[in-house]
DNA sequence: TTGACACTACGAACTACTTCGTAATACATT
DNA sequence: AATGTATTACGAAGTAGTTCGTAGTGTCAA
């Protein structure tokens, strides 16, 4: 699909952030909700999406003004996954397990949530290779 | 214990790592596994631990000769839970179980390694709010 | 059509990170 | 002491990321 979008920078992640919580999206709406969490120019988040969409993080579109649309152009889970690889190998020495029990020590998660992952181990179980 | 040591850079994860690894070790040590790893000049690596030495991240001392010796000055274990916090921060919106359960799509696990935290989320369940 | 306003474009400045060349220094051997 | 060698210290240059000021441009209302 993605000619190998490269790695968000963090300003960019968290410009990400905004877009998959809004959808296609105008640099004031963007603004807007980036201002409001932590004081940021208009013009700051301007350049910003420029340089994202140069880089192919997200595509622009005209809108009915003069503004223009800006949407993600990587899903959520896919971005979220490529962090999470890239992780691992950094730190973790390629071990997503070491990585998942870390995170389980890290913060309490709740019945569900552990339920939930029971879930997908199970799964896992199946297809695993010993 | 530490005041606050800063987020190593991705370099300075790279030192860390041989240090975990090696222990407390010369700069030519280090150089020597970076350098098999992926070329790298040894005043590279010797400014890297000045720098990080500066920060805190590492401690340094005299040894026999004139090297120094250098040691990390944080635990591989506290250093990767740092680095989990910070990336559930940024892009799991503080939700550790989102990151695990995209952990275990990611790479396929062994099934000792399933086992494990199976184990874990046992201990977990006990404690765990709902 | 002119003025006000919102938006885009451009570029400059600043900070952080990375890399490495060169010089200074200490040590060991003769 | 003189020379060679391994090490440290210093600083500069290059790259990437971030921030924002200023200028230009289009749109709408009067």
């Amino acid at each position: 699909m993605n000619p190998a979008l490269p790695k968000p920078t963090p300003s960019e992640t968290e410009i990400l952030n905004v877009l998959w919580d809004l959808g296609p999206s105008t640099v004031r709406q963007v603004h807007d909700v980036l201002d409001a969490q932590r004081k940021t120019g208009y013009t700051t988040v301007l350049k910003l999406l420029q340089i994202m969409a140069d880089k192919g993080l997200v595509s622009r579109e005209d809108g009915d003004g003069r503004a223009h649309i800006y949407s993600p152009a990587i899903e959520r889970s896919v971005a979220q996954r490529q962090m999470v690889r890239d992780l691992v190998d950094r730190i973790f020495g390629g071990s997503a397990t070491q990585l998942v029990l870390q995170a389980l020590e890290e913060r309490p998660a709740s019945s569900e949530d552990l339920k939930e992952i029971r879930r997908l181990i199970g799964k896992r179980e199946k297809g695993a290779s010993a």
